[in-house]
DNA sequence: GCGATCTGGTCTATGTTCGAGACCGACTAC
DNA sequence: GTAGTCGGTCTCGAACATAGACCAGATCGC
């Protein structure tokens, strides 16, 4: 009778570190989501990411790269020439876990309609 | 060739409203999920999931549930007893969310060592 | 030479958000 | 009268996000 959600709660983690607390912490933020979506489709650049994602502010893509590279979600390429060349890809994790987000997306698509409708009842 | 993340990216959205983003910024926070898995067994009363979820400000589950409501995840229903008694439940939008949430928590599960591993090693 | 330009960032100042915990009304139990 | 229950709200300081200036180091036009 366990439903799969209960492992979310707190009570659930020995080592004080739920894991689905814990990935969705980092990547449920404004940023990560996005990152790694517009690198889905290949190798980008910083100012690529920069550009495509729009709204993003420099230090935000970079602290967001930072951590996902640091989660091994992307990997991170140096080229040393001038000027810099930096290039941001995703690794097989970070692949793999585009796959049950593809799900989530399926459903906001399916459902935001009813969502700004009860946004506009209430 | 289209990948269904293209969504996600803001050049997608005409009404400046891209569902991805709009949905997953109300969700994706620290504590809208954690709320709605605790609601999923069933109806609760306010200070029960502030004692279930534990470390959850009461502003900010205040806060969390209004916004849930607003937009219809979540049904609020007051008694007007004394001391007063307020119930929260999941709508059917509410727990048709939680259907793609699964398979997002199944890869949390799944994949957690190998994040935490890919952090001990960077 | 002299400046402008390119890149991938960092630094700083400002604004927004968050958690802790005090407080509240209305009523009950002692 | 004093304390406790319940579902919140208010205030305060701390943490965090944002915009935008700034940087090095090399190359390009003139």
């Amino acid at each position: 009778m366990k439903s799969v959600l209960d492992q979310i709660r707190p009570d659930n983690d020995q080592a004080n570190t739920c894991p689905i607390r814990d990935v969705l912490d980092r990547i449920g933020d404004q940023w990560s989501l996005l990152v790694l979506a517009t690198l889905d489709p290949g190798v980008k650049r910083f100012s690529q990411l920069e550009r495509e994602i729009g709204d993003i502010s420099k230090q935000m893509l970079s602290k967001t790269l930072r951590r996902l590279e640091q989660d091994g979600f992307v990997a991170r390429e140096v080229h040393a020439e001038v000027p810099p060349r930096v290039e941001y890809r995703l690794t097989a994790l970070g692949r793999s876990f585009l796959e049950p987000m593809r799900g989530l997306i399926r459903w906001a698509e399916a459902n935001q309609a009813a969502i700004v409708a009860a946004r506009r009842r209430a």
